[in-house]
DNA sequence: GTCTATATCGGGATAGAC
DNA sequence: GTCTATCCCGATATAGAC
């Protein structure tokens, strides 16, 4: 069962690195986690490195040249082009709640790990056409006039940041996880919602 | 020189935790950073756990009761307040770019070391008077309404993210950190703006 | 208070039996 | 392919001289 111990190997090393991060993860949890030893892990992955980096590739090749296709249409104003986008990118953050924590913890750490392997695969997102669209319908009126960086900046912001600051949030608002998720769920629409009035001209 | 020690080995524990996160900070690397041997770091505080508290706790207490007694106080309408906060946040945040990041970091790999602390300290922010306040405006037509909760944590997203995501803006819009920390504080009129358009009724 | 030297241990990685 | 046993480096922490 190649396949099988390798796909239960990293759905756990997925779990232990996302609670702990990369330094704070212990090869031995995550083969306790899989249910096999810390041999095994060696056998299919040569270092911590590479099984770390093959986690966050299977999440990301997914994901990131789908949210560019969606910036980068054709023929779709930005309002709806934003509103795709959030829905979209909140799917897969819902879908993966512990991860971006991680991500973004190991990218402040070791900014070079990640970002020289994200060269590499060239599917870094490019925003570009999307910002150039911003000031065009701007300047033909259908939206508020705005910095397009600082709009770009805020979309993602609003979306993302809820999920790496959860544990401050549960304690402050008082809830629990499942609350939080709920909370995230119905905070697609509110975005959107936000977003767009923010954008009236 | 006791106090000037002390104060330089928090200076340089900062950098440090803040640059490689508690699992990956070295104490040497901090004793090299302050100039000192690993042994005297023992000396003043008694273990690696001790000195990352103590790093924590200085910017901590200086910075939630202030932001506290912002969104608390009475005989201010919501928007002047949301200004405030903003610019005092986005203040500590550019004082201390890189150091959000590495608490998130804690947060999420280890809440409970971090929290506890907090609540024993009883400084945690109470936000439910400005929750309250925001639903009262609302009612006078003040300001457009919309879900408390969700506008509380999207301001302080919009201040908090982009310096936890830092290293990815700066690979995806290709600037250096100087150019970071300029489009930062721009940021701060940027979003007061937003966040007023966002909640014209 | 500040230093050097060292005890101790945890964890990543490897060797080799089955 | 999967396991056990072990090597060995690096890092926290302590002991003790100055």
């Amino acid at each position: 069962m190649e396949k099988d111990t390798k796909n239960i190997i990293l759905a756990a090393a997925k779990e232990v690195f996302t609670k702990k991060g990369f330094a704070g993860a212990r090869m031995q949890e995550i083969a306790d986690q899989a249910g096999i030893n810390k041999g095994l892990l060696h056998y299919y992955f040569k270092s911590k490195n590479a099984l770390f980096n093959a986690v966050f590739f299977e999440i990301f090749d997914a994901v990131s040249p789908e949210l560019n296709d969606i910036l980068s249409a054709k023929d779709t104003d930005v309002l709806t082009k934003i509103g795709q986008f959030v829905d979209r990118y909140m799917e897969v953050l819902l879908k993966n709640p512990f991860f971006i924590s991680h991500v973004v913890c190991e990218l402040n750490r070791d900014p070079n790990r990640l970002i020289s392997s994200m060269l590499k695969g060239g599917k870094i997102p490019n925003p570009v056409p999307f910002l150039v669209q911003l000031q065009q319908e701007a300047q033909e009126g259908k939206i508020k006039e705005t910095d397009p960086f600082q709009l770009m900046i805020s979309i993602v912001s609003l979306c993302a940041f809820p999920f790496v600051g959860r544990p401050v949030m549960e304690l402050i608002l008082d809830m629990e996880t499942q609350d939080f998720l709920e909370l995230m769920e119905r905070r697609k629409d509110w975005i959107k919602q936000f977003v767009q009035d923010g954008l009236r001209p």
